[in-house]
RNA sequence: GCGGGCGUGAUGGAAUGGUAGACAUAUCAGACUUAAAAUCUGAAGGGGAUUUCCCCGUGUGGGUUCGAGUCCCACCGCCCGCACCA
């Protein structure tokens, strides 16, 4: 008898992975190729247990897919540029890179106990010179192709990290990283133009049928179509070079009730009027405090200032309309000024009942007027209604065909444009920040912004930097800005913006192809390797990495980068849940809460106890936190259990795309069980070779079955049931009185169908029984068809629907011969007392119901 | 407000329209043991009769169907995304 120690085979059989070079991506072109991505960690300094769940799914799919002969590309990486380096630096005085490349070196130690089937010779840090000097070419071609262009903008300044944000980086007005109150500002930036492909990235998500529609969801709604028209309001009288007022509407069937015009706080003529009117001045300064911060969001108070400008109704010359300016108005979307029509949207009407202005009803439900006070009127677009006033002549119909017959007249009488407005917006990729791919672009005094020379890429980010005064280290460099113009030779200066991470992250997958090539990326292998076949990551990148991801892909094809099939590079996509723990907490004696450790609670009949005997309440299955003492660390698990079972456990109990909650008990079991298919081992290792038994072909079915139902559930993702159908197969095994071949046979399959999930246990396994090779090598079990055929089937027996009775019958037995046998049944005769039955359903090979 | 998803034992969760609760956790009983742990065997949706019988049961109420956890409608609850977006 052997004992089953992790310790000793986990180390073993990542040697011997190594030695053979088992995972190393090789193109064959006798094969199908398959790549399995998961997002790469940023080296924060340890693995936490959500990067094995991750890493874990990633690898029980690029082990599958070797075993079933493919080429594999399963690369790991690091997205080591960022925030958190600096912040180090500037806390504990430690160089960004030493204090990533330490992060990197510890972090890279604690992926290779978990046994994962990485092809490390194509590592790479995303602050490699070698990787953001092609980045930064990559930058220039894009430049070239005008896929890259610098504006004066409005910007949000995060004035904690010091730094431009993206649109899509500010959440409820504060920094997603800081959670600062975000500002505004003007500055100079370098935007990509991926408003460019507003349409295309929306259409092309119909392709990809093997993505999360959550995701596509929330990516369509992120673009941001909207289909509407665009109209003039001409004023009574021209002011500030203004004769009329354009306005966008996704509600042109409402035109009849309009009641004001608003324009944003930050439209031109707001800003004009503002110079020499004080009174609107101060309002608007009043309005732009509010912005979206969440307090006025919740007070939801609705500000306005009457500008005493009016306008003419585009239908009606005599029909005039004042011009307010409104809080709630953007000056991003549309043409930042709007018509308000009260009746029918609750937002303007809380703003005209505030200010008094009028109310008029465009329709009516089908069923008469609604009169609630307060309240609009909105029907889903759908419906049909009944139109009070329409000029294009409607009487009864939906919101969505007036919204068209609006558009078409409006169009034919020449009084205004159907307009298609998106809500994306261009990505600002300048960011005012050390630690980051240096923007090779030189600003000079005569020529103005200058593109850096391919040949003197890669522009490297000097060593040499301190952290002392706030701001750009780059900056407050003694000498790396000064640089001669590469156009006129003339002295000028480097720009010191870095690019955004996310740029880093947008094309390092076609990088892990080629991580050797000359430039970005070689483009034979490129074609080759590409598309990754599943990527694997977290739904928290469902907007910004992903779409970027997608706008880069297309910008490399049109620079010649990437084949036009790589355009969307992610073929399949997986979202995985969190990793949870329960929280256990008290309260002290000011009545606030008090965290305790997993550690220091003991766990009795489902509730916890401190050392003290005091009760400790117990908050099930909450996001790990280190302020909530509830984080599991993944080395200690290693450590205690071994990899396999952290491996089996993060798969066991929950789907995948689910979140799936870390408990002692959970891990403890999944341990137990690993120790029992290792005792089955030895059990069977020890039987006489020739030893006969009971139960062979029993054993066999059931074991082709769990071939079956294994294979099913990696290729579907449904990897906790196919762990339960190991547990089912396990425990048939374990109760098998079979023939020593026959069992070795089954032990051996349970081994291969376990590799994926614990590929250590399941080596040692092959290896003790003489298995040819390494399990890691050996081709994917296949079910045999003719074991899964049962000669006899059980029926359940319906009467009236319920289950009553069953009974077995020949596998291809008759519909009569089943009807005969069905009547024959005790219950069945019981039930219909020597009456017929009324009818008799047969569905041969499933059931029998019999309807009295 | 708009869009999407989910609701099954004490718990995590299984279930191509066809035997609801697989598998696991926790629980209980038994075996082994001086004892405990470990291991093994078994019980277990709820209720009632009380061995082999009956009723109820997948958030609630309807519907389609021979048959619904699964499909349709309405409602309730929870979760996620977006949002003074015109």
């Amino acid at each position: 008898m052997s004992r089953y120690d992790p310790s000793t085979i986990e180390p073993k059989w990542q040697k011997a992975w190594n030695e053979a070079g088992t995972f190393l991506a090789k193109m064959s072109p006798d094969k199908p190729k398959y790549y399995v991505l998961e997002m790469f960690p940023y080296p924060s300094g340890n693995l936490h247990i959500g990067h094995v769940r991750n890493y874990t799914l990633g690898d029980v799919v690029a082990r599958y897919k070797k075993a079933t002969g493919h080429a594999v590309l399963h690369p790991m990486g690091w997205d080591a540029f960022g925030l958190p380096a600096e912040n180090a630096a500037i806390k504990r005085g430690i160089h960004p890179d030493t204090w990533t490349r330490q992060n990197i070196a510890n972090m890279k130690a604690q992926f290779a106990t978990l046994g994962l089937s990485l092809d490390w010779t194509r590592e790479f840090a995303s602050c490699d010179v070698a990787y953001y000097g092609r980045q930064q070419s990559l930058f220039l071609d894009f430049l070239e192709k005008g896929l890259i262009y610098r504006k004066n903008a409005v910007v949000n300044w995060d004035p904690v990290d010091m730094t431009v944000l993206a649109n899509e980086q500010v959440i409820d007005g504060k920094g997603w990283r800081s959670g600062a109150e975000v500002e505004r500002r003007e500055l100079t930036q370098w935007f990509f133009k991926i408003s460019d492909f507003s349409e295309e990235l929306l259409s092309a998500l119909d392709g990809l049928d093997d993505w999360p529609a959550k995701v596509k969801l929330m990516q369509a709604n992120w673009i941001g179509k909207s289909r509407g028209l665009q109209m003039s309001w001409k004023l009574t009288a021209p002011t500030h070079g203004f004769d009329a007022i354009d306005v966008y509407t996704t509600r042109p069937d409402t035109l009849m009730g309009a009641s004001f015009l608003g324009l944003s706080p930050d439209h031109p003529l707001t800003k004009a009027l503002e110079a020499e009117n004080p009174d609107l001045a101060a309002a608007v300064a009043e309005m732009r405090k509010g912005g979206t911060s969440e307090e006025a969001l919740e007070t939801g108070e609705k500000l306005g200032f009457d500008t005493g400008l009016r306008v003419t109704h585009p239908l009606n010359p005599d029909w005039e309309i004042p011009v307010w300016i409104a809080n709630f108005i953007l000056m991003d979307y549309g043409t930042g000024a709007i018509f308000a029509c009260p009746a029918h949207d609750q937002r303007d009407l809380d703003f005209c009942l505030k200010y008094d202005l009028p109310v008029i009803d465009t329709f009516e439900a089908l069923d008469g007027p609604e009169s609630v006070d307060g309240d609009a009127f909105v029907p889903p677009k759908s419906e049909k209604v009944r139109w009070l006033n329409h000029f294009a002549g409607l009487t009864e119909a939906t919101g969505e065909e007036a919204i068209e017959a609006t558009i078409d007249f409006m169009e034919s009488q020449g009084l205004g444009q159907a307009t298609t407005q998106f809500r994306l917006r261009d990505w600002g990729l300048s960011r005012q920040r050390y630690w980051g791919a240096p923007i090779p672009v030189i600003h000079c005094d005569t020529c103005g912004v200058v593109p850096e020379k391919k040949e003197n890429l890669p522009v490297e980010l000097p060593m040499d930097v301190t952290f002392d005064i706030p701001g750009n280290p780059l900056d407050h460099h003694p000498s790396w800005r000064n640089v001669d113009c590469p156009a006129c030779g003339t002295p000028a200066l480097r720009e010191t913006d870095t690019m955004d991470t996310f740029v880093d992250s947008s094309w390092y997958y076609a990088r892990y192809t080629s991580p050797n090539a000359e430039g970005p990326v070689d483009r034979e292998e490129a074609e080759y390797w590409m598309n990754v076949d599943q990527y694997i990551g977290g739904i928290e990148h469902a907007i910004l990495h992903l779409l970027y991801s997608r706008f880069f892909a297309r910008a490399m094809h049109l620079t010649g980068h990437l084949p036009r099939d790589a355009q969307e590079p992610f073929n399949a996509l997986f979202t995985q849940g969190m990793v949870t723990h329960a929280i256990y907490q008290t309260r002290d004696d000011a009545g606030r809460l008090v965290y305790h450790y997993p550690s220091d609670v003991e766990l009795r009949d489902g509730k916890g106890y401190l050392a003290d005997g005091t009760e400790v309440e117990i908050i099930p299955s909450a996001k790990m936190s280190k302020s909530k003492n509830n984080v599991v660390d993944p080395l200690a698990i290693v450590d205690q259990f071994g990899a396999d079972t952290a491996r089996w456990f993060v798969l066991s109990d929950s789907p995948p795309e689910r979140d799936v909650e870390w408990t002692a008990a959970g891990a403890e079991a999944a341990f137990k069980h690993l120790n029992r298919v290792w005792m089955l081992c030895d059990r069977i290792g020890e039987m006489d070779r020739n030893a006969q038994g009971d139960g062979d072909e029993f054993l066999l079915r059931e074991m082709h079955k769990t071939i079956r139902d294994v294979t099913s559930g990696i290729e579907s993702f449904g990897y906790n049931a196919a762990i339960a159908k190991l547990y089912a197969f396990t425990n048939v095994l374990q109760k098998s009185k079979a023939s020593y071949a026959t069992q070795r046979e089954a032990v051996m399959i349970l081994a291969q169908l376990m590799a994926p999930m614990t590929p250590h246990l399941a080596e040692d396994i092959w290896a003790h029984q003489g298995g040819k090779g390494l399990i890691a090598e050996a081709p994917w079990p296949k079910a045999d068809a003719a074991m899964l055929v049962e000669n006899t089937v059980t029926l359940p027996i319906q009467i009236n629907g319920k289950r009553k009775s069953e009974i077995v019958v020949a596998k291809d037995a008759s519909k009569e011969e089943v009807e005969k046998i069905a009547l024959a049944d005790e219950s069945v005769i019981k039930a219909l007392a020597g009456a017929a039955p009324k009818k008799l359903i047969v569905v041969p090979g499933r059931i029998v119901n019999v309807v009295i």
